[in-house]
DNA sequence: TATGAATGAGCATTCATTCAT
DNA sequence: AATGAATGAATGCTCATTCAT
């Protein structure tokens, strides 16, 4: 009589320790090991959820950007708000989001010369520039310019301030980070 | 007489072979093996110029910082040119601005959780940030808004591109990174 | 359900493995590969056992007096021959006791300059000499004299001894040590 | 015109320095750096003075026992006040005498599974007890009994005394080592 | 499914030794 | 004779992975 296990449910809590270890002590304290302890398991359980550490990784990754996915919000409200608040949930300015970018800076130092994971980072990249090209159309500002370098504008703006506020948190307040993007989004035109 | 042998140009070769096996293979290729062998010395050689891995790690990275900041133009020209120069300067546009932001990026994912990788990290980024203050000071172009603003709206514009460019090179090329910094020098009002 | 284990006898073994290599080649010999191997296991196991080597060490030098110790006899018998037997013990007259001369040895060079292990090597002394003096105040020999000060020579006797013995076997075989402990005792006043 | 150099003198300073390192920190502490170090030299000029290692080794332990055998007094004076002399040698009641212990320790962890270093050690024993049962039977005080065994039943009692004062010193103040001896010589009829 | 003991390759690091100068 | 850079084997230790239970 097998214990009933839901096996999603315990992927999310092992990609959601290593997110959290990465974030706390760094890519090289992400062990099997220590994921597993981490999560409550012991090391030989890890195997049955994922086949190897690339795949946790990718894994962990691909997780991570689902949370940052998730706070997009409902389809149906206006496109400006939208798009503010898709690039709003891009900037580290709560715990959850700084952990996204923790995972992410980790992936891409991971990812240099193993083609499943750059192009696994390349897609979620054009795909989230995809995601912020259409709510530009919607909004209706370009003013003749091709929506997607308004997007990609507005994307490496707060990119950038990811980055910085990631490393040097004293200096990059929230306030001061949501002010950038503000301003980002007068110049694009957009108005809400 | 023991054998004559520059320290100082042995210590940039040996952060020279970690950059670029960084660069090409992530930072898990860097093990002191490799390093030493990219550089054709052995295992034990590297403890004559580098105590330990982090201190090797450290240097390398400070050395990709040094070679970014000599890509700034000489004091005495225009602050409108110099600006823009320091600004390309961190673009990833060619293999060895790439090189540096790989190191940079594989740096960051190293020093979570380490006080003094972290301490170094976020003083280069200071240190910048001042440089580029100071330029646009120099510009004149504030209209009352702190130049600090300015600085900042710059660099975070530049490093989101760098990010982007960094890992979706195809959707990057040189052009187009450079357009952005065009579009970003004119609002901030800069002509040169 | 895992493999079952019992861990307190996988240390004895791995103490034990150490012990033999101690005593064949000295300490040079037991390094963290040879001690797996000569126990019939594999390097990385070793770390299920002992944290570090300082620990297999010191683990294998209380082993080793453990060993010593259990040769004492039963509390009830005549206390004379309970302190014979005692400091015979000590006397490296068989493979065992060889053994254990030869761990302490080595334990001793280890420990200079090593706070625990020097601490731990002192209490194990102090005890061996608190049994004695106990031993001898029930002998009823001292003739006013401190008991501690008989057993101290008792003792200081049979190190002696032991010292010699272990580094010059052929000059002395098990009568001749056992001699020395016979006048040793009679001095003392020990009849059984 | 090559610089003048007392290569006895140079070989000394090592073995002193080897000494005092063994005796400070362990013989894990006696590496080639450190000994060169110690004694203010490069680490190649070493081997101008000892083949290898193990001859360090040995002459240090060498070394050490002219060191003892230099405390013992003239020839031509009265036996007994030589016996007492030689062995009161033998006991680490000052730096000089602890130091040496330490390296005869050392040397025995060393000497275990090396053929040549054990026969240099054993000698070494050999020549100390032949040189005491000289002085015992010098003495006249044997009362037919052999001299070699008095001599040896002194030996073993101060070795043993060595033994604990080396690794309980607190325990062993110069007075307690000496109380023994004392009790030792008179037991064995030597008076002076 | 879950466990954790076992594995062994790989890591950073240390060190005796060699050698060109 | 003296130097110290260079070597590379060896060491303690870590870790992803395997597997018997």
């Amino acid at each position: 009589m097998p214990r009933f296990v839901d096996v999603e449910e315990r992927r999310v809590e092992l990609t959601d320790a290593a997110a959290r270890l990465i974030a706390r002590s760094g890519i090289g304290a992400a062990t099997m090991r220590d994921v597993a302890a981490e999560a409550g398991l012991s090391t030989g359980s890890l195997t049955h959820y994922f086949a190897d550490k690339r795949e946790l990784l990718l894994c962990t990754f691909q997780a991570s950007l689902s949370g940052r996915r998730s706070l997009r919000t409902a389809r149906d409200l206006d496109p400006a708000v939208q798009l503010r608040a898709t690039l709003e949930g891009a900037l580290p300015i709560d715990d959850d989001r700084r952990r996204h970018w923790m995972v992410t800076v980790a992936f891409c130092a991971q990812a240099a010369g193993d083609d499943e994971l750059s192009t696994a980072q390349r897609d979620a990249y054009r795909e989230f520039r995809d995601h912020v090209t259409r709510l530009v159309q919607r909004c209706d500002i370009t003013a003749g310019e091709a929506a997607i370098s308004v997007a990609e504008r507005l994307i490496t703006q707060v990119d950038g301030v990811a980055i910085q506020a990631l490393f040097d948190p004293e200096s990059w307040p929230a306030d001061r980070q949501l002010a950038i993007l503000e301003v980002a989004l007068a110049l694009a035109g957009v108005s809400y």
